[in-house]
DNA sequence: GCCTCTCATTGACATGCATCAATGACGGAT
DNA sequence: ATCCGTCATTGATGCATGTCAATGAGAGGC
């Protein structure tokens, strides 16, 4: 049991507090939720957290690591709806029918923590506050996918990836890890796959970002080096960045200022 | 004052009763709710209910007519975001931000009902049912945005038309309106618009559906002739039609079913 | 009843991106 | 360290859909 309490972090000492489902609550409020989840051990690449068609029982939100959502479609086609960060939340989509409608996925070993819905439903009805964060929180999400059906709808190839890669920046700016220099977590395919793209133009459009020197990429490892370029092409105002990007679990609620448009929503 | 009665009519008389935020609440419940909600006079074609950028103080639904929600981005282009139909919610969008990032406008004369947000808040704390309702809305919004992210990432001109059809077919046969005989509320530009395609294509895609006597389509009357045929061309399997299609306000809870991949998620 | 404005349709042409194909480069397993 | 499988890159080609242009058809105003 000791062994087992080397991942078990209560929320409150978890170094994601401030972007989790904590993050609006009073210290007493935090310990009731704390006792509500549940953290296992860390699993591996590839493993799934859920399935479609599963039963609905839990939100999961991620730890450490990296998550993907994804469904498949009759010709055994899969189709990634979304990439989750530490503190982001993810499995909401399943509360409406009661059982799984995508699956979720590690893309790298990965602690989640979950929360028994039924529980939190509960919760939320006596803490305020959390209900709140609940409702923010999902409109959030709804918030986010509108600014993504945009981008598939009506921007270009470089515009997406562009978006794409500031959305991950800011995400990463808020978790105090370099907005610049960054690993992605998830392969070419999964990321044109999530935009719409064929994996190929994924592949022209890092090396044509390269060539203009407005990237670095090797592999995995991207360096935005001139990030004003990127917006650029991103067709995003630089002076958005700083502003409405939370996501997943943590955004909803931070930012007073009003959100604006054409810029990223999830990713 | 008996001129405003009118069109007051409570939500214990509505005939969207059970499409509506009451549908699964007791009758007492009901009465709680219908004394928050604010009913005014219809609004005309064209006169926008809420704008980018408005304070965020409430939520709401369609009680006769349509509404499009849509955003403008810097360089003045209109984005369609979506469509509602009576007994359909909208506004969701803006509960994380305090402020409303996207516009709605009426699409023909409209009557709409105001529910002022911070009680509606105080109510599903108090009022489990409607807590539940508030959380499966929210997440079937979700679930429906995902599906338009699908659709418009990976399915072709014809796939969306044809989805786009078969949804708001499926949505008129909930009120109990022909599924196969209706009216677009929109105009092609806001279809093509809203499934990231040219008007021409739109336009284009009408009539070969038409000369393949699959549709009949005549200005905004539309008439689905073979629907098994639309289905094939959508890429939606038959069976699911009857299945998870609530839209807006009243799906959320409705079908214990499994909600289906490759179906239209809003219109 | 006519005029005007917006919306819809149709055709001709251009292009961004998908597709197909082949090679190269990791990274994990043994 | 080597092998193998997955993933990434690059080039050649084609097609679906966007763009441009012109005409037609309704709908509302005076």
């Amino acid at each position: 049991m000791n062994a087992q309490r080397k991942y078990v972090v209560s929320c409150q000492a978890c170094s994601l507090n401030a972007l989790c489902v904590p993050h609006s609550l009073t210290e007493s409020e935090v310990a009731i939720v704390d006792a509500a989840v549940k953290r296992s051990k860390p699993i591996q690449r590839n493993k799934t957290v859920f399935e479609a068609g599963d039963k609905f029982a839990s939100l999961y939100t991620v730890r450490s690591g990296a998550v993907k959502t994804y469904s498949v479609d009759q010709e055994g086609d899969e189709h990634v709806i979304g990439f989750y960060l530490p503190g982001e939340m993810f499995g909401l989509d399943a509360i409406s029918s009661g059982q799984h409608i995508s699956s979720a996925k590690a893309l790298e070993t990965t602690a989640i923590c979950e929360i028994p819905y039924n529980r939190l439903e509960e919760l939320s009805a006596q803490i305020h506050n959390l209900q709140t964060h609940m409702y923010k929180l999902l409109s959030h999400e709804i918030s986010e996918d509108q600014q993504l059906q945009l981008l598939l709808s009506k921007k270009t190839a470089e515009e997406r990836i562009g978006n794409f890669l500031l959305g991950l920046s800011s995400r990463y700016r808020l978790r105090h890890l370099s907005p610049t220099s960054f690993r992605l977590p998830m392969a070419r395919t999964d990321i044109g796959n999530y935009l719409g793209l064929a994996v190929e133009t994924v592949s022209r459009i890092f090396t044509r970002l390269q060539k203009s020197n407005i990237l670095q990429v090797d592999g995995k490892e991207v360096r935005i080096l001139d990030q004003h370029r990127l917006c650029a092409v991103a067709h995003v105002d630089d002076a958005d960045l700083f502003h409405g990007h939370g996501h997943g679990t943590l955004a909803a609620g931070v930012h007073a200022e009003p959100i604006r448009v054409g810029n990223i929503r999830k990713f």
